[in-house]
DNA sequence: TCGCTATTTAGCAATATAGTTAGATACAAG
DNA sequence: CTTGTATCTAACTATATTGCTAAATAGCGA
């Protein structure tokens, strides 16, 4: 998780998708590297459970996975420097379908 | 700075220094890798500002710079999740000699 | 100064990371 | 079933990272 927020191209990609979905390719346009590395930025992202991927027709589109990003980047600030920074408790985004 | 958050033993170290200054050997003698590997660390973690040197005679203590951490840490987070955390403002430990 | 402890620096090997190009796969439209 | 677009996977290269051992440096005390 900490190792995917490691490279800045990778970052900013969690910052574009902070305005919606973007498939592959929109985001891959914001770079100035190839393709094929984009996806691999994408499923190092995919693989920390930063974003979630759907088909949509021909494109795959990319979405945030705030919460993870909360919860586990915010956790540890929480243990290292627990006066400064606050995690607001919410509830999950499909908690209404869940089972629990 | 999160380059320097990526490894695992690094941020264990700011968790150990949560609880005050520590010296090399201290923090060392928490692993199982050998000391100059964790003062390569250390010296990576002073490089990114998220700890401060002093040296004590012999010895060199270790110190934990909560403000960092909390500021380029949570200002990520407050970019990317802002709804999901929140970053308490604080008066800089220095404040009381400070002209302001 | 000499010896002792604590820590860092230097040099090396193994592994990981990020980029590239070329080719494979998935889907939509004829 | 063939073509065209979007995206991914494979294979390769260059660089970075992490660990190790050996040696250098810094401070303390006789």
């Amino acid at each position: 998780m900490f190792r995917a927020l490691a490279d800045p191209t990778r970052r900013q990609i969690l910052q574009d998708l902070r305005g919606g979905e973007l498939s592959a390719g929109e985001i891959a346009s914001r770079f100035s590297i190839k393709g094929p590395s984009v996806s691999r930025h994408l499923s190092i992202l995919k693989g920390a459970g930063l974003v979630r991927e759907r088909r949509d027709a021909n494109r795959i589109l990319y979405t945030l996975v705030e919460d993870r990003l909360a919860l586990c980047v915010g956790g540890f600030l929480s243990t290292v420097c627990p006066e400064q920074v606050v995690l607001r408790r919410r509830q999950s985004r499909r908690a209404a379908g869940t089972p629990t």
